[in-house]
DNA sequence: ACCTTGTTCAAAAACGTTTCCGGCAATGCC
DNA sequence: GGCATTGCCGGAAACGTTTTTGAACAAGGT
């Protein structure tokens, strides 16, 4: 590989002179200037960014830490990431952890001595340890899709679970609805016991309050879908509607309804939540919470953008809004006859 | 941040000697090993990675380029790339480029000044330029679902598309169909062309020689099968079976015919390819032909890890075997009482 | 007493850049 | 013609590690 000594020394002139015109500095002449471009060029010379990372103290590198890039929710997001820091000449790397501890813990580490400029992150697990972790950073860190806990100060971009829950539960209100199921995420983690309590609270304020076995605690996959529906069912066969915490939850229930021939909406009506590519498939037409995922991905990046620009100021977090998708899967009984039961 | 000359002067024992410590080397007694150790933690010492990148002239990061993220056929293989590697302390950089050649320049280029270890690439377009910056590359390179192109030796780990086409015809055919139509990728794509021409060959080996009406070029997303599908049904509306040469192509023709009240399987029967979570839906139950991505991601990973181990020998490619995964969306007219248009 | 061998460590070079500091012409000004 | 200013450039330090070389010392064998 040939470095700036090589260049500096095929066109006789000193290397301090050669990296001037490399970065645009001011005080070298236009000639000396296009002759170092040619020798370049001729050359193939590529500054070495790791040796320029170390003298600079700046990498151009940030890391983006998810739960797990399989889950469909993430690409689009981590897209958006991407897309607005290599704008910037930031290269992005990714960590999909897998929700586990050990492999969060690792991924910091790693940005710390790698000596990334920034962090957008998805924690899944948040004990001491990793709060700790965390708070001794030196880089800026911005949190994505859940609140900054307790003893922090990063910024953080999310979408209001408890409210977007509250307003699925009020569109189904206001359609008739009264007796309304919920397939929960695992409630230790804040997106589903945020979702849960928006359930809860909004059912209660319309004087709904509904029984323990009216709730399900689910997991996240299709499968989990399907096996709450089944319990829903077997529990509360009188349900007109189900409110699944996310949509491969929703569609997990839609399944087995299927499968049992029981037709959506007619027979009951089911809201998600997130609007994967998933709900708006011909046979789904899932009516659901749409969460902003480009612009939450965008709105990180440009947080984080600002604050490594300057470290001072103190940033600010953002609350996106969940939007209601209107499909199929949802029936409105004040505009059918009556009599189901 | 503390750096390894502050542990050193702490100890008041020699940077070379700490080093060693840390690194495990056999000359270093063990007390000061403990002693070593013990300040590290007190110190909360982190090794700068840059620094130790710079002189080892390895920086244990590789970078693995896709056309997009997005595009639910690959988070399983950067999963599987990323799993494996990452065991070995690879950290691995992700680069979705959306098929834009600037992109993936964009990408070689850095991973040239990077300094990465090794490159895992899936490039979509491969003009005269690309295959210089390639072949100038002084890291080890694998491809990744595209076989190598002329003029280069790299190794690839790739399916036999031409194949896996070939046995889902065949599988059509035995069961009876004869009028067969195709959705195309893009055929200048190269697993566009070769899946064409797997489809192009069998049909002639069986003597069903297709006419050109019944071949449609769709693109990518679900929006192109649609449209293809329509396109079909107009050109041919006497076809018994459809091949899509991806799942999203054939979830899109399956949901114009959906639309349009043509069932599935019983009117018209439907082949996929990739074999996506969609393909599983109770709704779609589609028939494909499965792309082992975890073991394709794997495999690379592996073949580029031999690679940085031992760049002298000469890495083999390999060609793994799509699976027929069969579900519901093909009809068995042999077992059917006849008297079908 | 001397050589050999082995163990443990320190000094310094090296990696490829950037950046600070100073020097040397040439120019402008009085 | 002296003097400050400007434009351009070179030397060298610095970034935080690893790695090479060899020094110091002790122990053991002859």
């Amino acid at each position: 590989m040939t470095n700036i000594k090589d260049v500096a020394k095929y066109l006789g002139i000193s290397v301090s002179t050669v990296s001037r015109a490399l970065n645009h500095y001011p005080d070298v002449s236009p000639t000396t200037k296009t002759q170092v471009m040619d020798a370049v060029q001729y050359l193939n010379y590529r500054p070495n960014a790791v040796a320029k990372g170390l003298i600079q103290k700046k990498t151009f590198t940030i890391g983006f830490m998810i739960p797990d890039i399989t889950d469909p929710f993430f690409p689009a997001l981590a897209n958006a990431v991407e897309e607005t820091l290599s704008v910037h000449g930031y290269q992005v790397v990714y960590g999909s952890t897998n929700r586990e501890s050990e492999k969060e813990k690792q991924f910091i580490a790693n940005a710390i001595s790698r000596q990334f400029d920034g962090l957008i992150i998805t924690p899944d697990v948040l004990d001491d340890e990793m709060i700790a972790l965390i708070s001794g950073l030196q880089m800026p860190v911005v949190f994505l899709r859940r609140r900054t806990p307790q003893g922090l100060n990063a910024p953080y971009i999310d979408v209001d679970h408890y409210h977007a829950a509250s307003a699925a539960i009020r569109h189904l209100v206001t359609r008739g609805h009264q007796r309304i199921g919920f397939i929960s995420l695992p409630v230790n983690s804040i997106t589903g016991s945020e979702r849960l309590r928006g359930y809860m609270d909004t059912m209660s304020a319309y004087g709904l309050m509904p029984e323990p076995v009216s709730i399900v605690e689910g997991g996240r996959t299709i499968d989990h879908g399907r096996a709450a529906m089944e319990k829903l069912n077997q529990r509360c066969p009188n349900l007109t509607a189900v409110f699944a915490a996310n949509d491969l939850l929703a569609i997990g229930a839609m399944e087995w309804l299927h499968m049992h021939h029981i037709a959506v909406p007619d027979q009951i009506s089911v809201m998600g939540f997130d609007n994967l590519e998933y709900a708006s498939f011909q046979w789904i037409q899932l009516t659901t919470m749409e969460q902003p995922r480009e612009e939450m991905g965008r709105k990180s990046a440009l947080t984080l953008l600002k604050m490594m620009k300057d470290p001072k100021q103190s940033p600010v977090s953002e609350l996106v809004e969940a939007k209601l998708i209107e499909r199929k899967s949802i029936l409105n009984l004040n505009a059918v006859p009556a009599g189901r039961s």
